[in-house]
DNA sequence: ATGCCCGCTTACAGCGGA
């Protein structure tokens, strides 16, 4: 089974691309972020056109998250408890082909300090409250998504001049090391140990064609995932097309 | 030091993004 994560910066805008990503590299699991619609305003038709079903969490302008896929799913929940007034759309959880997958849209928490970054370390909390009760469960589980954490100064082309982002703080870092630390594999690294790594380049300032990009989109497998894992790569080459989204799309192999 | 670029909005400028 092939499960990715792709932010795709607005499915409406980039329905054509990602249509045309479904289609070349066919993952049987594909969790998307920043889709920026409503449900209502979720282009299922063309969706499904490409051979997939949807699970939407909308919400109009920003976030938003979805679970394409080939098989049936079944939605497990949306959103996180612990903070009920919380409306941003930023997590669904979902059966799929014997797995459990998550579609994870973690706040950026820019600037920082302030209450952004509060927002996002306590976001953080409520995942590592929910990422638990999943390792308990003693069944694969993917966690996949923007997590907005360059986890080391190696998964970063210049790390100095990001510094003072949120990002890559070392609050930020501790709280995604706290959820790792429980039994989640960091599935892009286990296969690539050493090395650049980007899933993401700015769209300002030339990054792409410097090269200056960093590593934010994440796929964590709970034990019994991390023991099917046989492959995990990143769709590069669909970042350098016209109207790409700033992310590329990052994905896993398990033996079925 | 700031903005660069991009998508979105009962839009035509401002916000959020990272």
């Amino acid at each position: 089974m092939k499960i990715a994560t792709y932010n795709v910066n607005g499915i409406r805008a980039r329905l054509e691309r990602l249509t045309e990503w479904l289609t070349e590299t066919r993952p049987d699991v594909a969790c998307l972020q920043e889709i920026k619609c409503q449900n209502e305003g979720f282009p299922l038709a063309d969706i499904e056109a490409a051979g997939y079903h949807a699970l939407v969490h909308g919400q109009k302008g920003f976030n938003g998250v979805a679970i394409l896929s080939k098989q049936r799913a079944e939605s497990v929940r949306i959103g996180l408890d612990g903070e009920p007034e919380d409306e941003m759309a930023r997590y669904i959880e979902a059966d799929v082909g014997g797995l459990r997958v998550a579609s994870i849209y973690l706040p950026n928490g820019n600037p920082q300090p302030g209450p952004k970054f509060d927002y996002k370390l306590r976001w953080m909390e409520r995942l590592r409250a929910r990422a638990v009760e999943l390792i308990a469960l003693e069944i694969p589980v993917v966690l996949a998504g923007d997590y907005n954490v360059i986890p080391s100064d190696a998964d970063i082309a210049n790390p100095k001049a990001m510094a003072d982002d949120a990002l890559m703080q070392p609050e930020s870092r501790a709280a995604f090391r706290r959820i790792c630390t429980q039994g989640w594999t960091d599935a892009l690294r286990q296969i690539h140990p050493t090395g650049p790594l980007w899933t993401f380049w700015d769209y300002q300032a030339g990054a792409w064609q410097r090269d200056a990009g960093f590593r934010i989109d994440h796929l964590l497998l709970s034990p019994e995932a991390a023991d099917r894992l046989v492959d995990a790569g990143v769709d590069k080459d669909h970042r350098a097309r016209e109207k790409a989204s700033d992310h590329a799309a990052t994905w896993v192999v398990l033996r079925n």
